[in-house]
DNA sequence: GCGACAG
DNA sequence: ATCTTGTCGC
């Protein structure tokens, strides 16, 4: 269970009413003098990456609506051997079950969270962290295991005002964050070779805030972000130490997400 | 021609 | 996120 951040303001969610991007004006600000003062620079053994996801109800049409039905999953995770050696298949890694009837669990994961509850917000973009926020921390904070990082499917610092959904996240827990996405948000760069371990700049203004990555040889890369505490270079390091050669997505994203889906899957809404 | 601003 | 088409692996 994370505690709060020491040091930094209580940045918490904002109410339905409360104006989320003043909020993260001041979260971008806060971002830059975190980095400049607690930059998380994870070295050495153990370190234990977390990942968290939110599936909404099958079925939610476009941005969806406050309210929504969701899933919300976190995890703890130790980069084995497999990282680099031959690729880890889901399936083998895979326990027979976690409590009665719950999602099952990994056995390279330490520990892992899943609960329902409901979107705070529709999808906007830009205030992605106005939708599922609350929902990601909450998964966070039943983690009896604390990550050094945590991995979130969201940018950080690529933000029209520097405070995406893994910068907000990782104030709100006091756990540095890195993002992951499919695609920048407003950066813009020349992606890399598609070569395992390639990589090239995503700047806004010539600021460099994110990396392509090619986690996986002949795919497409994705985009490691900049978050709490973290800097580009750590965001697209963790991004190859979580992924192996056979999938393109970190392992504490894909496990949290496969979790996330077990639990919907599970339940009567889902 | 439209969109190309995460999920 | 959701949708569609295509390809590959188990």
């Amino acid at each position: 269970m994370p505690t709060a951040a020491q040091g930094w303001p209580d940045w918490g969610w904002p109410e339905p009413d409360d104006d989320l991007v003043a909020l993260q004006v001041g979260l971008g600000e806060a971002a830059m003098r975190a980095l400049a003062t607690d930059e998380c620079r994870p070295s050495g053994e153990p370190l234990v990456l977390g990942g968290c996801f939110v599936v909404h109800a099958r079925g939610t049409p476009g941005p969806g609506r406050q309210g929504d039905p969701a899933w919300a999953a976190a995890v703890a995770w130790r980069p084995g051997r497999e990282a680099n050696g031959p690729a880890r298949r889901t399936d083998r890694h895979l326990r027979g079950v976690s409590g009665e009837d719950g999602p099952r669990r990994a056995d390279d994961v330490l520990a892992q969270c899943v609960l329902t509850g409901r979107a705070t917000a529709p999808y906007v973009p830009g205030l992605l962290a106005g939708r599922e926020g609350p929902l990601l921390a909450a998964a966070l904070y039943g983690l009896d295991v604390r990550p050094d990082v945590v991995l979130v499917d969201a940018s950080g610092r690529d933000h029209p005002r520097g405070a995406g959904l893994a910068v907000h996240l990782g104030a709100a827990t006091g756990l540095p964050t890195v993002g992951i996405t499919r695609r920048p948000l407003l950066a813009t760069g020349a992606p890399p070779e598609l070569r395992r371990g390639a990589i090239s700049a995503l700047r806004i203004a010539d600021r460099c805030v994110a990396f392509w990555v090619c986690t996986r040889s002949g795919v497409r890369p994705l985009v490691a972000h900049a978050g709490w505490r973290t800097s580009p270079e750590t965001a697209a390091r963790l991004a190859l130490e979580a992924s192996t050669p056979a999938a393109r997505t970190p392992v504490p994203l894909q496990e949290a997400r496969r979790v996330a889906h077990e639990a919907r899957s599970g339940s009567p809404a889902g």
